[in-house]
DNA sequence: GCCAACGTTGGC
DNA sequence: GCCAACGTTGGC
């Protein structure tokens, strides 16, 4: 059974990991670790499959913005930095035989020739309901609309 | 650096 | 189950 592709929104804070440091990685890919919240874990765990499509966001940054484009290549599985004592990640809730916490892999597919910032979204009307732009949103992991992910691309291509 | 908004924790 | 306190996120 199959579905349609979905679109997504991740951020990232570019001081930790940046779109340039994914692009740069072996392959261009990542294992997207670290998310600790729940409605973002159950996306990530339940929702994403291999071939989704994400704009990846830089967060705390200057500006923020939309980076590129990056691919699922692998679906949920368990976020052992959650089990790693040494790693910031680390959550001593989580066991290893039920994991509390999941992660995918990403890679990058393409950058944005022109990356929206924050601003430059907020003026698209078609724009006004998705999750990055409501007020107080702080979901790292988040859907994004067919329709908002065409306005997107299309302000990446030509500004 | 400030601070609003949010999610989580823990006492009751 | 309520809710105050706390820690974090993230724009500005």
């Amino acid at each position: 059974m199959t579905r349609a592709q979905r679109h997504w929104l991740v951020k990232s804070e570019p001081n930790a990991f940046s779109w340039q440091d994914l692009w740069s990685s072996p392959r261009r890919t990542t294992s997207w670790d670290g998310v600790r919240n729940f409605q973002a874990r159950n996306f990530l765990r339940d929702d994403m499959q291999v071939g989704d499509l994400a704009f990846f966001y830089h967060s705390s940054a200057d500006p923020t913005a939309i980076m590129g484009i990056c691919e699922v290549v692998r679906a949920g599985y368990p976020d052992d930095t959650a089990f790693d004592s040494k790693s910031g990640h680390f959550d001593p809730k989580s066991d290893p035989k039920k994991p509390t916490w999941y992660m995918v892999d990403f890679k990058a597919v393409r950058p944005l020739a022109h990356p929206p910032t924050l601003a430059r979204l907020r003026e698209e009307r078609g724009l006004s309901k998705m999750v990055l732009l409501q007020r107080g949103s702080r979901l790292s992991v988040q859907p994004v609309t067919d329709a908002e992910w065409e306005i997107i691309e299309r302000i990446g291509a030509n500004g």
